[in-house]
DNA sequence: TATGAATGAGCATTCATTCAT
DNA sequence: TATGAATGAATGCTCATTCAT
């Protein structure tokens, strides 16, 4: 309510931030890190370069900035998938939905959370890194129990861990809203086979998804 | 002894060329193609920058070179693989261990492949997106084929095919000689996943070991 | 006095630009063009390299911001002379004088303009020549009208326009203030010996100088 | 006889160095000396930049070479021309005639001697102003004595003498075999404004040119 | 003589960053 | 906050020249 008072362009200077932010991530998506300049993100913000250090700190601090609040949307977004369900199963085809939503969805923020790493200073990577073993952690464990609570066959937790991770992952390179493939259908399709691949009964997977 | 006898300078030319390639695989893989500096590979190759104009035409032409090497050899490993053998699961099975042994021993290679993409000329960046297209179709037609032929149940083809890649592309991700999985190991348990989620019966698996 | 009261550095950006200018001018009158280095012209502003692009768009097109000055600075000297006279004689000794003094006063300018066509982009070269072609289409027309009002004899009009540039343009290379002869001196003798040539009697002459 | 029997291709050697001259004086004409690369020249005539090596010392005394040797065709011209006649007006009009010639016919030669001076280092940069000066003074010279000889009224002999050459050497800038004008006709013309130009009397002239 | 490789200096240009206004 | 000017370092690339072969 009283935020509503406030004049009409309440804090154009957050707004201004997240414009920057907004740029940086555009093209750091489509050109990359190294191969974009501030110069770009101020013409597409519409201000001058110099004007740009009112709102980051720098370069890095703005690529670090970016990629921390990825990690932690998609740590949010995972946490509140395990947080709605109570079967292991049921968890984990929650944990799955989640994921290729969120790499659907996000394919840009995802892609460069992904692939931008080794441009982050070590301090900042390592940041990075924890919260994508942190989610790599609850997918395993997730994918663990679900398999010791339905029957399911696990040949190498590791290594079928990382399939299930990279399958959700690659949606990103190739999903966009209107395309050839809902993203509903995909969910369907990706979860089967990745239960297919855990060698989970059908029969738990119609009940799951029931 | 007959090694030795050879001229002890065979083409310096020649030489500096390939160490000039090495040397830039090694820095686009680490530091990436636009962190990279001309000056950089030359240093690690033991001259100076304008020398290195004796062997390429310029940065981008360099890297176009590589990738489209690496995808070239990625290519002629798929024929191979798919000339070998003979019945259509077979195929697929030498096609699957050939996809995770090229990328879990050519990590680098396969990495600049797919991550600098970029950064290639847009006529370039036609040619590899070609190659890779090939190498596309070439796994997808196997796995309709190798299903059709021993009872697998494709739920969508293009989003499986997708699902075989990644997981494959993945490894060159984590793998290193003498880790924690032996590569015959990784490629025995990818193929194992990769049928169960093809629904390939487990009977025909042991088969085409065989 | 009132002079220094003006603000210290009123509008430095212009300043900066304009010494680039002047910097840019004496250097390629000295050396050439292509023998100028943009360090050479900062150096002598008293400012880096980088710092000359906050106010040029880069060497070439400082080039030809400069010679499309000093064309248009021609045209307008040769406007104004024309527009001063009434009779074709009075006009045309208004021409020759106007050439005669802007090549003598601005001979480094005139010498670039005549030297460094060849450095030119295509689209800024035939921006030059046709403001050279307009120059010369004016004094031709002149020297035909003055010779026809005046009873001269044209044997050539080509030839012999060329040759009344020639010897005006000639003249900024050897005149210098303060030399053998006074500018007046140079300027009465060129204009009695190109009237002379195109057979335009002395009679006539006094009576335009009178 | 002896000649003749020689190889085919009689001394390499020579015929690549001319030809290395030839290449050099083309590009130095279109593109200026600085513009040009020792690069440029070998490829031009189907060399290596390093063979060139084994025929000049530098681009430095490439070009030194080049202007002497112009200058010294351009003063044996003038010389054969002033010992051929005997009157001081024929004399003139020989040296008129083939100043104009010699700058028609040799323009790129004519072009570079001109232009490229500011290239040259001082001692060769002497040399060259040491042939030119002499040049003018024998056109000087032989300007004031068919005056006096001829009747002619000379207003200012270094001027005048300059309004000749710089009337002759500009024919070198338009003037192309074939083009609307022929060169005896160019000649011609010339010639007659010049004598007209020194107030020498038409009479005189015919008998000159008869 | 010709070659191909190397050198070291230089160039136009770009960039992240700073700072007075 | 925004601007425009400045900095200093770096980058890809070119060049004249050298030299072993």
């Amino acid at each position: 309510m009283s935020d509503e008072a406030a004049p009409v362009r309440p804090s154009s200077g957050a707004r201004t931030a997240d414009a920057i932010r907004e740029a940086a991530a555009d093209l750091f998506y489509s050109q990359g890190y190294e191969a974009t300049s501030l110069r770009q993100v101020a013409a597409r913000v519409g201000i001058q370069v110099g004007s740009i250090y009112n709102h980051i700190c720098g370069k890095q601090a703005l690529l670090a900035s970016l990629m921390l609040s990825i990690m932690d949307d998609l740590l949010s977004a995972q946490e509140k998938a395990v947080a709605a369900r109570t079967t292991t199963v049921d968890r984990l085809c929650a944990v799955l939905d989640c994921h290729v939503r969120f790499h659907a969805e996000r394919a840009r923020d995802v892609f460069i959370g992904n692939s931008e790493l080794r441009a982050l200073t070590p301090a900042d990577r390592e940041k990075v890194i924890a919260c994508r073993d942190d989610y790599e952690q609850t997918l395993r464990r997730l994918i663990a129990e679900a398999c010791e609570d339905s029957g399911g066959d696990v040949l190498d937790l590791r290594l079928q861990t990382f399939a299930v991770i990279a399958t959700g992952v690659h949606v990103s390179s190739w999903y966009h809203a209107g395309g050839a493939m809902e993203l509903d259908e995909i969910v369907r399709v990706y979860t089967a086979i990745v239960l297919r691949q855990l060698g989970i009964p059908a029969a738990v997977q119609h009940l799951a998804a029931g």
